[in-house]
Formats: C-alpha cells, sequence, structure tokens
RNA sequence: GGGCCUGUAGUCUAGCUGGUUAGGAUACCGCCUCGACAUGGCGGUGAUCAUGAGUUCGAAUCUCAUUAGGCCCA
C-alpha cells in the first residue's frame, strides 16, 4: 500500500499554490443575505518598517474569527482597509525627505505623504495576503480615498447642522513639535527629571514670607492665585492676604483650596495658566483671568518680560538663575514629576488657550455607557477599560487639528463677516485648496470666502468604519443587511479611542450600536516583556519570518501561545519549535494516507474509545471558538493529535489496520476509525491553520475545500477519561520494562495486562509484542 | 494619588466553584532507526505555585496586607 502523501515533511511553499487556487475559486467571496456575519476589520496604519509582529499575529486571529464564523455557517462580510490619515506618516516623510511640513506647499507635501503611504500599504498587504488572511482584498478601502473622506465629511457637516459642533476657546493641550492641539487620548505619561524650586513670596507690607515650591517657576508670570489647604495651620492667618510675586513684583491673593496638599513643597501652591491640568480646573472654578505665557510656537510670549522668546525649559534654566542672583531661592530639589508627553512627539505638552472646535460627547456618556453594558466583549475584563475611560470623560472631544495630511474640516467663512458656512453633504471638499461651493454668504452677501486650514482628528475618520464598510448612505439595501456589524476586533490600547469614538459617532448617526461584540487584544511585546519599537531595535520584522516558517506555522503560533486579552512575548525560536506539530500532522496523515478511506465500519473497544476522546476534543473545541478564543483549540488539538491519537492509538492499532492476525472487520473497524478522527482534526484546525488543511484534506478526502464545510459537531459520547490514563500508564510501563532490560521496542516481553484494559488486550498485544 | 489587570520550572502556559504524585509545550541532558515521522520515539533534570499572615482537618486555588510588572486615569 502506497501512500498518497509521498514527501516526508509539509511544504510551507505550497502556500503559495492555495493561495492561488483560493484566489481563484473565489471562495471567500462575499454576497449579502439575510443573515451576515459583518467583522469591522480594523485598518492598520503604516507607518513605517517593518510592520509590528504583533500586528501579524492579530490580523492572523481576526483571520481565525472570520473562518470561525463561516464554518459556524455563517454568511461572512470581511473587509480590508487601510487607515492612511494622520500625523505619523507626516514625520515619516519629514525624516525621509529631510523637509518640513509647513516649509513644504502643501499639494506637494500631500503628494510624498501619499507615495510614503503606498510603499508601506504594499508590504501590509503582501503579510496580510502571505498570512492566508481571508478577507476582501479585491475591494480593500482607504481611508484617505474620496469616498471616505466624504463620508467623515457628511457626518460632521450632519452633526454640525445638529448643532453638535461648537467652537470655544480653551485651553488646549499643545503639541507645539507637531504644531497642533491633542485630545486627552494622545497624552501619554512618564517620569522626568526635574528641578522643584522653593521660592520666597513676600507677604504684603509685612516682613514675613512664605515659601512655594514649583517645578514650573518660568510661568510666575501668568500666576493668578496662591492656594493652601484649608486644615493647613501654617498660613491660617494668612488667608486673603496680598501676596508678592518675585520677579514680576504682582500682587495675587492666598486662597485656600482642598486640592492644595500638607504634605507636597511647602503646602502652599501657585497657581499659573497653565502649569497642569489642576490649573486648568482651578483657573475654571476660582473664575480667574488667564494670562498666556506660553505661544503656539512653543516659546514664552511677551507678558514674560525678559524672558519672551525662550522656550520654556530655557526660561526655567534663566529664572532660577535669576531667582537665585535676587535671593528668592530657598531651596531646589532633583526630583522625578510625573509629566503629560504627547504620544506621537514625545515631548511635553503644553496648555495653551487656543480656539477648536469640538464635538459635543458630555451629555451622551449615560447613553455610551449603556451601549456599553449591552455588548458583549471578549474577554470580558476588558469591558473595564471602556467603563474607566467613560467615567473620566470631563470635556468634549477637540476634533480639529493644525496638520496637512487628514480629511479638510469642510468649512468656508465669509471674507467680510467671517461667518462659518458647511457645504452640502455628498462630495469630498479641500476648502485649503477649492472655492467656496455657496455663492453668498448667508449673513451679509458677501462673495468672497476663506476656506478652513485645518483638518479632522484621525479619529473623527477611523470612528466610522463600520458605517463606511456598510456603505452607510450609499446603498440602504446593503447598509440594511450588514449594520450593526456582529464584531468588532482590535488591541486593548485603543479602547479609549477607537472604540469609543466608534460607539460615540455610530449611535449619533444611526441611533443604533455599532456591533454587538468587541474582541480585545493584547499587545506583542519582545521576548523580554518590553514594548516593541524601531527605536529601541527589538522590533521584529514578520515578513522574513513568515517567509522562512510559512504562514500556517506563525498562525498555529499565535493560537497556541497568546492567551487572549494578554500581552504576548514574541520570539522567533518559539515560533520555529512550533513548527513541529505541523510535521506531527503531517506525518500522522501521510500514515493514514496509505489506507483507504472508507465510509463505515464496526469499532472494537479501542477504536470507541478514541472516538469518545475525540468527541470531548469537539466539545472543547467548541468552546473556545464560541468565545473566539484560540488558545483553547490550538492546546486541545496538539494534546489530543500528538499524546493521545499519534502516541498511542495509531501505535495500538496498527497492526490491525495492516490486516496482520486481524479479521476484515476488525481492520475496517480501524481504518474506519483512523480516517474519522483525522478528518475531524483537520476540520477543527482548519481556521486556525488553514492551509496545510486544505492541502491534506483535498488530498484525503473532497475535492471541495475544507474552508467550505460546516465544523463538525459533537455526539455526545460518554467520556473514558479513566481508559486514557490507564492506556498511557500501560504503555509507558511497557517502553520503560523494555528499555531497563536493554531491550528493542519490538522485542517480545511478557507483561502482565491490567484488568480494566482487558477489551484491549488483542490492541495491546500487537502493539507491544506481548507474550501470552 | 486613584482604578483595572497580572505574577505557577530558562520561556509560554493548564489547573484557581479548596483535597491532583501541580498537567502540557518549549528549551536542556541521556538512550534508541521500532514498516507515518530523527522536523521522530522513549526516558530524565528542572517550580519553597511573587512574599507574609489569616480562614480551614486541608490552599496554587478563598480573605487581607506587602511587593513587582503592565495598562489606564488624575
Amino acid at each position: 500500500m502506497e501512500p498518497k502523501i509521498s514527501e516526508k515533511a509539509w511544504n510551507p511553499e505550497l502556500e503559495k499554490n492555495i493561495l492561488k487556487q483560493w484566489e481563484e475559486e473565489k471562495i471567500y467571496d462575499f454576497k449579502p443575505n439575510d443573515d451576515n456575519f459583518t467583522i469591522d476589520t480594523p485598518p492598520p496604519y503604516p507607518s513605517g518598517r517593518p510592520w509590528h509582529i504583533g500586528a501579524a499575529a492579530h490580523y492572523s486571529q481576526i483571520d481565525m474569527i472570520a473562518r470561525t464564523a463561516r464554518m459556524a455557517g455563517k454568511n461572512v462580510y470581511f473587509p480590508i482597509g487601510i487607515d492612511r490619515n494622520g500625523l505619523p506618516v507626516e514625520l515619516y516623510t519629514e525624516k525621509k525627505h529631510k523637509i518640513r511640513m509647513r516649509e513644504t506647499e502643501r499639494g506637494e507635501f500631500l503628494n510624498l505623504c501619499k507615495d510614503a503611504l503606498d510603499d508601506l500599504e504594499a508590504e501590509m498587504i503582501l503579510i496580510m495576503k502571505s498570512l492566508g488572511i481571508s478577507g476582501d482584498f479585491a475591494n480593500y478601502y482607504r481611508t484617505d480615498s474620496e469616498e471616505y473622506r466624504s463620508l467623515t465629511q457628511s457626518t460632521f457637516i450632519d452633526l454640525w447642522k445638529k448643532g453638535e459642533v461648537y467652537l470655544a476657546n480653551r485651553p488646549n493641550n499643545y503639541d507645539w513639535v507637531s504644531g497642533t492641539t491633542i485630545a486627552d487620548a494622545e497624552i501619554i505619561y512618564d517620569d522626568l527629571q526635574t528641578k522643584l524650586v522653593y521660592m520666597k513670596f513676600k507677604i504684603k507690607d509685612t516682613d514675613k514670607e512664605i515659601i512655594i515650591a514649583s517645578t514650573r517657576p518660568e510661568l510666575l508670570c501668568a500666576c493668578r492665585t496662591i492656594i493652601v489647604n484649608p486644615d493647613d495651620e501654617r498660613y491660617s492667618n494668612y488667608i486673603g492676604e496680598k501676596i508678592i510675586v518675585p520677579i514680576t513684583n504682582s500682587e495675587v491673593e492666598l486662597r485656600t483650596h482642598h486640592s492644595a496638599k500638607e504634605e507636597f513643597g511647602s503646602g502652599a501652591v501657585m497657581v499659573c495658566s497653565y502649569g497642569d491640568q489642576n490649573d486648568v480646573a482651578l483657573f475654571r472654578e476660582l473664575q480667574l483671568e488667564e494670562i498666556v505665557a506660553i505661544g503656539l510656537d512653543g516659546r514664552m510670549t511677551e507678558v514674560a518680560g525678559e524672558y519672551a522668546g525662550l522656550k520654556p525649559k530655557q526660561a526655567r534654566t534663566k529664572i532660577i538663575e535669576d531667582l537665585e542672583t535676587a535671593g528668592f531661592v530657598e531651596k531646589i530639589e532633583d526630583i522625578v514629576h510625573r509629566t503629560p508627553i504627547s504620544e506621537r512627539s514625545k515631548i511635553p505638552i503644553e496648555i495653551i488657550p487656543m480656539e477648536e472646535y469640538y464635538l459635543k460627547q458630555k451629555e451622551k456618556i449615560g447613553k455610551m455607557k449603556d451601549i456599553g453594558k449591552e455588548i458583549t466583549f471578549h474577554p470580558n475584563m476588558h469591558k473595564q477599560i471602556l467603563m474607566n475611560w467613560l467615567e473620566s470623560i470631563n470635556i468634549d472631544w477637540p476634533i480639529s487639528r493644525r496638520r496637512f495630511y487628514g480629511t479638510e474640516i469642510p468649512i468656508w467663512y465669509c471674507k467680510e463677516c467671517s461667518e462659518p458656512h458647511v457645504p452640502e453633504p455628498g462630495k469630498y471638499y479641500r476648502p485649503w485648496n477649492e472655492k467656496c461651493p455657496i455663492t453668498n454668504c448667508t449673513k451679509c452677501k458677501s462673495t468672497e470666502f476663506i476656506g478652513e486650514e485645518r483638518t479632522f482628528d484621525t479619529w473623527m475618520d477611523s470612528s466610522v468604519s463600520p458605517l463606511f464598510i456598510s456603505k452607510f448612505n450609499r446603498d440602504d439595501e446593503f447598509f440594511k443587511k450588514v449594520y450593526p456589524a456582529s464584531i468588532r476586533p482590535q488591541a486593548k490600547d485603543i479602547v479609549r479611542t477607537w472604540l469609543y469614538y466608534t460607539l460615540l459617532r455610530c449611535e449619533e448617526l444611526t441611533g443604533e450600536k455599532p456591533w454587538s461584540e468587541a474582541w480585545i487584544m493584547g499587545y506583542g511585546l519582545d521576548e523580554k516583556g518590553m514594548k516593541m519599537s524601531k527605536s529601541k531595535g527589538n522590533a521584529i520584522d514578520p515578513l522574513p519570518v513568515i517567509e522562512k516558517l510559512g504562514a500556517d506555522t506563525f498562525r498555529f503560533w499565535s493560537a497556541s501561545e497568546i492567551n487572549h486579552g494578554y500581552d504576548f512575548r514574541c520570539n522567533e525560536q518559539k515560533i520555529e519549535s512550533t513548527k513541529k506539530f505541523l510535521s506531527k500532522l503531517w506525518n500522522v496523515s501521510r500514515f493514514l494516507s496509505s489506507f483507504p478511506v472508507i465510509d463505515s465500519g464496526i469499532p472494537t473497544a479501542s477504536d470507541k474509545w478514541i472516538l469518545s476522546e475525540l468527541d470531548k476534543l469537539v466539545k472543547e473545541c467548541k468552546k473556545g471558538y464560541e468565545e473566539y478564543n484560540f488558545f483553547i483549540p490550538a492546546i486541545a488539538i496538539r494534546e489530543f493529535t500528538w499524546n493521545v491519537f499519534a502516541a498511542h492509538y495509531i501505535e495500538m492499532v496498527k497492526a490491525r489496520a495492516y490486516g496482520i492476525d486481524f479479521s476484515d472487520e476488525e481492520r475496517n473497524g480501524a481504518i474506519f476509525t483512523l480516517h474519522k478522527t483525522l478528518a475531524t482534526i483537520l476540520k477543527l484546525l482548519a481556521p486556525i491553520t488553514p492551509f496545510i488543511t486544505e492541502h491534506l484534506w483535498k488530498i484525503l478526502y473532497s475535492n471541495e475545500s475544507i474552508h467550505q464545510q460546516k465544523q463538525v459537531n459533537f455526539e455526545d459520547i460518554e467520556e473514558q477519561t479513566e481508559i486514557t490514563k490507564e492506556i498511557a500508564e500501560f504503555n509507558s510501563k511497557v517502553w520503560n520494562e523494555k528499555k531497563s532490560q536493554n531491550l528493542s521496542l519490538k522485542d517480545s516481553i511478557k507483561i502482565e495486562i491490567p484488568e480494566i484494559l482487558e477489551p484491549f488486550k488483542k490492541d495491546l498485544k500487537s502493539m507491544h509484542n506481548l507474550l501470552d
């Protein structure tokens, strides 16, 4: 009997042919019907080379979701998109061409960004395809396409008309390196070394002084008041007194406020516009008039007097010197201070009052909480990230950005009276470069307009992804069928941005939640558990790994190593060692391929035993697949295939399958059971390793793709776990005994079979060559 | 400062509705060509289950404190 499979190992090169076949046969094509499973696939962002190996793992798992759903009989809509709006590509382009955005002509700069994006995007598409992602590549979308941007703009125009958008002059987080306002969500915190300066402030008309500690002495010129804790007895006599600010000699009042901590510094705190978020809250609460000490260029303004024009850090150094010279310094401590930093440019942000557009969100928080409660989270613990974020939102969403590569805010201002005008929705507008489509100002009838130059926060684009993929406003019939989406898979670090903003926007625009399930994954860390980054040099390029080991190896590694929802470590050696399992599966199949596939057989005791173990496996996998937790089936299938099926069952029935000293009926029982078990394993494994299972399936069982099969269901056979343990123990005992007697495995030996294994006697005897 | 999550052999992890010789994978060491597989088989080394205390006849598993890490917020 020649095996149908002759090659001794799985060759990842075969994956390329299989991909081609899938493409030709269009087996993943989507046509909407009445019961669709829509995946709101995260469009990856091309920010540089190489693409993150953690992202490759992430997309592999998203594909497992699609394949699981497909095999569960669902009509799967799996769109593929690329997110192309935003700051990172601008920074990449500036660096690549050694230019500065603001010193380059806008159209020219946009073209350079586009080219960079095209290159980076090509690499990502290549990786996604090689991974076997069963998405709709033929219709992939870009968030910077006219179609997408016009959706973003239309939804904005809609909200504008509903009065959800307003312009406000408020203290904003300002990143002066990027030259833009940033949302709270884009701020990270880092512990930075800084100096805590203890300064002497004179109390007016007395010879007394109080000590105030601050890390921002350059903001003395913007100091409006000094606060102490109401319980702080050190200052109780001076409440309401005028205090003279050193250097500037201005007078401010000493007041009490609970936010001043007695134990910090001297207990007295100067309140300036704006040192930190607490200052912002105090200015608002105490209705103080702000002093703008730092300008949009990130330098001190004229109110800083002789420090004007300096960067805050330089001004700080200089003012400390001057304070020391003038005798205002009591002492200076070096401390580590938790400082808010721009996530993108990594520099400390400044808080500067600016006029920006806001989208109302505060009054929606209750509604968002309700929707959040309705959505199933996988794993459930990550719902907490959203809930915590909802608890802590305290301002509306600033949506305008002073950048170039983004969706333009579609507003024109009347040149005469400055009245803002929004155009009709449905088209893509570029106000910085286009004539206003409105002919006369609605207020003063003037015909001259100035186009808005700012762009939207990129989350304004990304947050309508469920609407874009479902052709909202473009194809009502299609929209009705695929919206709301079934599932949103995404990484856990963007729950408070992408996930939250999507809930907010989609609910505002459709009155419905965007999806019923959210599937949240952790980050890929390097082998030491550190976050991967290009600057640290610990980033792993996924492409060579996939090319060398094959997509299935990579995918099985991702399923078997990543505990769903938790951060995971990427280690090339571990990915490589996963390959062994595919090799095992290959060889099991190679062995079985030497026996004919038969439809039925009468199972013996051994066959019934392995079928009960198989049924247990099916149950276990079903549990994992229902939660889209691929760790469960991956581990269970590997354990069963290797350590139960191959190690014990196949060895037990080998002689029977060959028909040596067994009847035809007994032989058929073995062959039938062997194939039934393997066919089941292949189906169970198909969502995780689509290539090798497809290849083996087609050679052994059917011309029709395994990915068009229904997943197997369990039959509820009674478990025989006790037998499994006994068999493994008995086999181990025999192997050990032969070893200690220096016998070869094929040599005969006399060992008593335990009573419980009596029904398996004939198989065990032939397996170990046992003497009576 | 507050919140959420986590801490099991070098590494990844199972077990955590209390009672297991703490299971598996990987790495490492030794032996072995037995008609699927040396990308294999068999055997072995390796864990005071982060630390301390408590509840209990009994705790990796429950409670509290401490500590370390991750993420988030202020």
